[in-house]
DNA sequence: TTCTTGACCTGGATTGAGTCCATCGTAGGA
DNA sequence: TCCTACGATGGACTCAATCCAGGTCAAGAA
Protein backbone atom coordinates (compact mmCIF):
# COMPACT_ATOMS: atom_id res chain seq x y z
CA UNK A 1 0.00 0.00 0.00
CA UNK A 2 2.96 2.46 0.76
CA UNK A 3 3.40 2.52 -2.96
CA UNK A 4 -0.24 3.43 -3.33
CA UNK A 5 0.32 7.16 -3.32
CA UNK A 6 3.19 6.90 -5.67
CA UNK A 7 1.21 5.46 -8.17
CA UNK A 8 -1.63 8.24 -7.76
CA UNK A 9 0.90 10.95 -8.07
CA UNK A 10 1.51 8.90 -11.20
CA UNK A 11 -1.48 9.45 -11.85
CA UNK A 12 -2.00 12.84 -11.82
CA UNK A 13 -3.64 12.96 -8.12
CA UNK A 14 -3.28 15.87 -6.11
CA UNK A 15 -1.62 14.26 -2.73
CA UNK A 16 -3.24 15.84 0.19
CA UNK A 17 -3.21 14.85 4.30
CA UNK A 18 -6.83 13.68 4.00
CA UNK A 19 -6.11 11.37 0.93
CA UNK A 20 -3.43 10.39 2.63
CA UNK A 21 -4.43 9.24 5.80
CA UNK A 22 -7.57 7.54 3.75
CA UNK A 23 -5.05 5.26 2.03
CA UNK A 24 -3.24 4.70 5.34
CA UNK A 25 -6.67 3.46 7.24
CA UNK A 26 -7.47 1.17 4.18
CA UNK A 27 -4.25 -1.04 4.93
CA UNK A 28 -3.96 -4.73 5.27
CA UNK A 29 -5.24 -7.98 4.40
CA UNK A 30 -8.85 -9.02 5.08
CA UNK A 31 -9.91 -5.23 5.85
CA UNK A 32 -13.27 -4.70 5.07
CA UNK A 33 -13.88 -1.45 6.66
CA UNK A 34 -17.19 0.77 5.93
CA UNK A 35 -17.23 4.31 4.82
CA UNK A 36 -18.09 5.21 8.78
CA UNK A 37 -15.30 2.96 9.99
CA UNK A 38 -12.75 4.43 7.86
CA UNK A 39 -13.96 8.09 8.42
CA UNK A 40 -13.89 7.01 12.08
CA UNK A 41 -9.97 6.22 12.25
CA UNK A 42 -9.19 8.39 9.68
CA UNK A 43 -10.73 11.31 12.40
CA UNK A 44 -7.78 9.90 15.08
CA UNK A 45 -5.22 11.03 12.82
CA UNK A 46 -6.41 13.95 11.30
CA UNK A 47 -9.62 15.08 13.31
CA UNK A 48 -10.59 17.66 10.92
CA UNK A 49 -11.21 15.42 8.24
CA UNK A 50 -15.22 15.26 6.97
CA UNK A 51 -17.25 12.47 6.16
CA UNK A 52 -18.19 13.88 2.53
CA UNK A 53 -14.05 13.68 1.98
CA UNK A 54 -13.72 10.22 2.89
CA UNK A 55 -16.69 9.11 0.48
CA UNK A 56 -15.05 11.41 -2.32
CA UNK A 57 -11.88 9.73 -1.46
CA UNK A 58 -13.29 6.04 -1.81
CA UNK A 59 -14.96 7.13 -4.42
CA UNK A 60 -11.73 7.88 -6.83
CA UNK A 61 -9.78 4.90 -5.49
CA UNK A 62 -12.67 2.77 -6.26
CA UNK A 63 -12.73 4.29 -10.00
CA UNK A 64 -9.30 3.92 -10.43
CA UNK A 65 -9.23 0.21 -9.26
CA UNK A 66 -7.24 0.47 -6.32
CA UNK A 67 -9.95 -0.57 -3.80
CA UNK A 68 -12.84 -2.68 -4.69
CA UNK A 69 -16.33 -2.16 -3.30
CA UNK A 70 -18.11 -5.21 -1.03
CA UNK A 71 -21.83 -5.00 -0.05
CA UNK A 72 -22.34 -8.32 2.17
CA UNK A 73 -25.08 -7.26 3.70
CA UNK A 74 -28.29 -4.89 2.41
CA UNK A 75 -26.60 -2.20 4.57
CA UNK A 76 -23.61 -0.08 4.17
CA UNK A 77 -21.13 -0.87 1.53
CA UNK A 78 -17.77 -2.10 2.42
CA UNK A 79 -14.23 -1.35 0.93
CA UNK A 80 -11.93 -3.97 0.03
CA UNK A 81 -8.10 -2.44 -0.52
CA UNK A 82 -7.08 -5.92 -1.90
CA UNK A 83 -8.16 -4.74 -5.25
CA UNK A 84 -5.12 -5.98 -7.15
CA UNK A 85 -4.99 -10.04 -5.90
CA UNK A 86 -8.90 -11.14 -7.55
CA UNK A 87 -10.56 -12.91 -4.89
CA UNK A 88 -14.21 -13.98 -3.31
CA UNK A 89 -15.85 -13.14 0.16
CA UNK A 90 -16.48 -16.01 2.70
CA UNK A 91 -19.11 -13.73 5.21
CA UNK A 92 -20.22 -15.45 8.86
CA UNK A 93 -24.03 -15.15 8.91
CA UNK A 94 -23.64 -14.71 12.58
CA UNK A 95 -21.37 -12.16 12.89
CA UNK A 96 -21.04 -10.52 9.66
CA UNK A 97 -17.12 -11.18 9.80
CA UNK A 98 -15.75 -11.45 6.41
CA UNK A 99 -12.62 -13.08 5.14
CA UNK A 100 -10.56 -13.21 1.57
CA UNK A 101 -11.12 -16.74 -0.10
CA UNK A 102 -9.69 -18.38 -3.31
CA UNK A 103 -12.12 -20.62 -5.50
CA UNK A 104 -10.64 -22.89 -7.35
CA UNK A 105 -11.32 -22.94 -11.23
CA UNK A 106 -12.60 -19.54 -13.28
CA UNK A 107 -16.53 -19.23 -11.65
CA UNK A 108 -17.01 -17.65 -15.10
CA UNK A 109 -16.47 -20.61 -17.16
CA UNK A 110 -19.35 -22.20 -15.02
CA UNK A 111 -21.82 -19.91 -16.80
CA UNK A 112 -22.61 -21.67 -20.41
CA UNK A 113 -23.40 -19.93 -23.74
CA UNK A 114 -27.44 -20.41 -23.46
CA UNK A 115 -27.18 -18.98 -19.89
CA UNK A 116 -25.88 -15.63 -21.12
CA UNK A 117 -28.98 -13.99 -23.07
CA UNK A 118 -27.12 -12.29 -25.25
CA UNK A 119 -25.14 -10.64 -22.60
CA UNK A 120 -21.06 -10.31 -22.99
CA UNK A 121 -20.15 -11.04 -19.21
CA UNK A 122 -16.93 -9.66 -17.66
CA UNK A 123 -17.23 -10.09 -13.84
CA UNK A 124 -18.38 -12.52 -11.63
CA UNK A 125 -18.66 -11.85 -7.74
CA UNK A 126 -19.00 -14.79 -4.98
CA UNK A 127 -20.21 -14.48 -2.02
CA UNK A 128 -20.17 -17.75 0.55
CA UNK A 129 -22.31 -17.80 3.61
CA UNK A 130 -22.07 -19.89 6.77
CA UNK A 131 -20.77 -19.78 10.18
CA UNK A 132 -17.68 -18.96 11.68
CA UNK A 133 -15.84 -21.06 14.45
CA UNK A 134 -16.93 -18.83 16.92
CA UNK A 135 -20.49 -18.37 16.04
CA UNK A 136 -21.16 -22.17 15.39
CA UNK B 1 -47.56 -18.85 -7.25
CA UNK B 2 -51.42 -19.55 -6.69
CA UNK B 3 -50.63 -22.10 -4.08
CA UNK B 4 -48.28 -19.70 -2.20
CA UNK B 5 -51.61 -18.42 0.11
CA UNK B 6 -52.59 -21.71 0.64
CA UNK B 7 -49.34 -23.01 1.64
CA UNK B 8 -49.15 -19.54 3.84
CA UNK B 9 -52.81 -20.24 5.35
CA UNK B 10 -50.96 -23.70 6.24
CA UNK B 11 -48.57 -22.37 8.29
CA UNK B 12 -50.85 -20.33 10.50
CA UNK B 13 -50.57 -17.00 8.28
CA UNK B 14 -53.99 -14.76 8.34
CA UNK B 15 -54.47 -13.89 4.72
CA UNK B 16 -55.50 -10.34 4.64
CA UNK B 17 -56.13 -8.50 1.30
CA UNK B 18 -52.63 -6.69 1.85
CA UNK B 19 -50.85 -10.03 1.93
CA UNK B 20 -52.44 -11.49 -1.01
CA UNK B 21 -51.60 -8.20 -3.36
CA UNK B 22 -48.37 -8.13 -2.43
CA UNK B 23 -47.85 -11.97 -3.32
CA UNK B 24 -49.75 -11.46 -6.77
CA UNK B 25 -47.29 -8.44 -7.27
CA UNK B 26 -44.52 -11.03 -6.62
CA UNK B 27 -45.48 -13.13 -9.20
CA UNK B 28 -43.66 -14.36 -12.56
CA UNK B 29 -39.94 -15.60 -14.10
CA UNK B 30 -37.43 -12.93 -13.80
CA UNK B 31 -39.06 -10.73 -11.37
CA UNK B 32 -36.46 -8.52 -9.46
CA UNK B 33 -38.82 -5.81 -8.07
CA UNK B 34 -37.80 -3.03 -5.07
CA UNK B 35 -39.86 -2.71 -2.35
CA UNK B 36 -41.22 0.36 -3.66
CA UNK B 37 -42.16 -0.81 -6.85
CA UNK B 38 -43.94 -3.65 -5.26
CA UNK B 39 -45.42 -1.02 -3.34
CA UNK B 40 -46.59 1.36 -6.50
CA UNK B 41 -47.96 -1.74 -8.14
CA UNK B 42 -49.51 -3.27 -4.71
CA UNK B 43 -51.25 0.64 -4.90
CA UNK B 44 -52.82 0.19 -7.83
CA UNK B 45 -55.27 -2.81 -6.25
CA UNK B 46 -55.74 -1.61 -3.31
CA UNK B 47 -54.75 2.23 -2.70
CA UNK B 48 -54.30 2.46 1.02
CA UNK B 49 -51.89 -0.46 1.16
CA UNK B 50 -49.02 1.44 3.47
CA UNK B 51 -45.08 1.33 2.61
CA UNK B 52 -44.50 -0.25 6.19
CA UNK B 53 -47.08 -3.30 4.99
CA UNK B 54 -45.37 -4.58 2.03
CA UNK B 55 -42.06 -4.22 3.82
CA UNK B 56 -43.32 -6.14 6.95
CA UNK B 57 -45.17 -8.99 4.34
CA UNK B 58 -41.81 -8.95 1.81
CA UNK B 59 -39.97 -9.13 5.55
CA UNK B 60 -42.05 -11.77 6.68
CA UNK B 61 -42.02 -14.69 2.84
CA UNK B 62 -38.18 -13.76 3.11
CA UNK B 63 -38.33 -15.40 6.65
CA UNK B 64 -40.43 -18.04 5.41
CA UNK B 65 -38.15 -18.98 2.39
CA UNK B 66 -41.00 -17.98 -0.20
CA UNK B 67 -39.25 -15.26 -1.80
CA UNK B 68 -35.38 -14.52 -1.88
CA UNK B 69 -33.72 -11.23 -1.14
CA UNK B 70 -31.61 -9.98 -3.95
CA UNK B 71 -28.86 -7.02 -3.79
CA UNK B 72 -27.25 -6.36 -6.71
CA UNK B 73 -26.49 -2.67 -7.04
CA UNK B 74 -25.50 -1.12 -3.47
CA UNK B 75 -29.27 0.87 -3.75
CA UNK B 76 -32.47 -1.10 -2.92
CA UNK B 77 -32.70 -4.99 -2.47
CA UNK B 78 -34.83 -6.80 -4.66
CA UNK B 79 -37.10 -8.97 -4.15
CA UNK B 80 -36.60 -12.68 -6.30
CA UNK B 81 -40.12 -14.81 -6.27
CA UNK B 82 -38.09 -17.71 -7.58
CA UNK B 83 -36.72 -18.83 -4.33
CA UNK B 84 -38.25 -22.49 -4.68
CA UNK B 85 -35.75 -22.57 -7.87
CA UNK B 86 -31.84 -22.39 -6.85
CA UNK B 87 -30.30 -19.82 -9.36
CA UNK B 88 -27.85 -17.40 -10.11
CA UNK B 89 -28.15 -14.18 -11.29
CA UNK B 90 -27.13 -12.23 -14.72
CA UNK B 91 -26.79 -8.37 -13.63
CA UNK B 92 -26.28 -5.36 -16.70
CA UNK B 93 -23.90 -3.17 -15.76
CA UNK B 94 -25.07 -0.72 -18.01
CA UNK B 95 -29.32 -0.21 -17.72
CA UNK B 96 -29.53 -2.78 -14.48
CA UNK B 97 -31.50 -5.28 -15.60
CA UNK B 98 -31.55 -8.73 -14.10
CA UNK B 99 -31.69 -12.38 -15.44
CA UNK B 100 -32.04 -15.69 -13.45
CA UNK B 101 -29.35 -17.87 -14.60
CA UNK B 102 -28.09 -21.84 -13.95
CA UNK B 103 -24.51 -21.93 -13.93
CA UNK B 104 -22.88 -25.47 -14.07
CA UNK B 105 -21.16 -27.30 -11.57
CA UNK B 106 -21.64 -26.58 -7.90
CA UNK B 107 -20.00 -23.60 -6.80
CA UNK B 108 -19.96 -24.83 -3.02
CA UNK B 109 -17.58 -27.65 -4.12
CA UNK B 110 -15.43 -25.11 -5.58
CA UNK B 111 -14.19 -23.94 -2.13
CA UNK B 112 -11.20 -25.65 -0.89
CA UNK B 113 -11.04 -27.00 3.06
CA UNK B 114 -8.08 -25.10 3.14
CA UNK B 115 -9.59 -21.83 2.34
CA UNK B 116 -12.65 -21.73 4.74
CA UNK B 117 -11.12 -20.87 7.75
CA UNK B 118 -12.79 -23.21 9.66
CA UNK B 119 -16.70 -21.70 8.86
CA UNK B 120 -19.36 -24.15 7.91
CA UNK B 121 -20.08 -23.06 4.54
CA UNK B 122 -23.71 -23.37 3.87
CA UNK B 123 -24.87 -21.36 1.19
CA UNK B 124 -23.36 -19.37 -2.14
CA UNK B 125 -24.37 -16.49 -3.85
CA UNK B 126 -23.12 -15.89 -7.64
CA UNK B 127 -23.29 -12.50 -9.16
CA UNK B 128 -22.13 -12.49 -12.92
CA UNK B 129 -22.15 -8.70 -14.33
CA UNK B 130 -21.75 -7.75 -17.83
CA UNK B 131 -23.47 -6.16 -20.69
CA UNK B 132 -26.97 -6.68 -21.92
CA UNK B 133 -27.40 -7.03 -25.99
CA UNK B 134 -29.25 -3.72 -26.17
CA UNK B 135 -26.59 -1.43 -24.03
CA UNK B 136 -23.43 -3.31 -26.01
C1' DT C 1 -74.95 -14.63 12.39
C1' DT C 2 -72.69 -11.88 15.79
C1' DC C 3 -69.05 -11.35 19.15
C1' DT C 4 -64.34 -11.16 20.59
C1' DT C 5 -59.61 -10.65 20.41
C1' DG C 6 -55.04 -10.69 19.15
C1' DA C 7 -52.77 -10.26 14.98
C1' DC C 8 -52.53 -6.87 11.38
C1' DC C 9 -52.44 -2.29 9.07
C1' DT C 10 -51.70 2.73 8.87
C1' DG C 11 -49.23 7.04 8.38
C1' DG C 12 -46.08 9.83 10.25
C1' DA C 13 -41.71 10.20 12.61
C1' DT C 14 -37.16 8.46 12.75
C1' DT C 15 -32.78 6.32 11.53
C1' DG C 16 -28.83 5.35 8.60
C1' DA C 17 -26.21 5.56 4.44
C1' DG C 18 -24.93 8.31 1.03
C1' DT C 19 -24.96 12.64 -2.05
C1' DC C 20 -25.02 17.60 -3.13
C1' DC C 21 -23.44 22.16 -3.05
C1' DA C 22 -21.75 26.85 -1.89
C1' DT C 23 -17.82 28.33 0.12
C1' DC C 24 -13.21 28.16 1.93
C1' DG C 25 -8.46 26.33 1.79
C1' DT C 26 -4.22 24.70 -0.18
C1' DA C 27 -0.84 21.76 -3.33
C1' DG C 28 2.11 22.46 -6.59
C1' DG C 29 3.46 24.88 -10.84
C1' DA C 30 5.14 29.65 -12.65
C1' DT D 1 6.49 33.84 -3.20
C1' DC D 2 2.26 34.12 -5.54
C1' DC D 3 -1.82 32.15 -8.13
C1' DT D 4 -5.33 29.36 -9.10
C1' DA D 5 -7.62 25.25 -10.08
C1' DC D 6 -8.40 21.30 -7.57
C1' DG D 7 -9.70 19.57 -3.16
C1' DA D 8 -11.98 19.88 1.57
C1' DT D 9 -15.70 21.32 4.54
C1' DG D 10 -20.13 20.83 6.86
C1' DG D 11 -24.77 21.35 6.68
C1' DA D 12 -28.82 20.32 4.04
C1' DC D 13 -30.87 16.92 1.48
C1' DT D 14 -32.36 12.30 -0.64
C1' DC D 15 -33.50 7.66 -0.51
C1' DA D 16 -34.28 3.14 1.63
C1' DA D 17 -35.85 1.12 5.47
C1' DT D 18 -37.58 0.74 10.29
C1' DC D 19 -40.30 2.05 14.36
C1' DC D 20 -44.39 3.01 16.88
C1' DA D 21 -48.97 4.30 18.86
C1' DG D 22 -53.32 3.81 17.76
C1' DG D 23 -57.10 2.13 14.79
C1' DT D 24 -58.88 -2.11 12.13
C1' DC D 25 -60.34 -6.63 10.93
C1' DA D 26 -59.79 -12.07 9.94
C1' DA D 27 -61.14 -16.05 11.72
C1' DG D 28 -62.54 -18.98 15.44
C1' DA D 29 -66.25 -19.39 19.26
C1' DA D 30 -70.90 -19.32 20.60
Amino acid sequence: MSDLLARLRGRGWRVTAQRRVVAEVLDGDHVHLTADEVHARAVERLPEISRATVYNTLGELVALGEVAEVSTDGRAKRYDPNAHHPHQHLVCSGCGAIRDVHPIGDPLADLPAGERFGFTVSEVEVTYRGLCPSCR
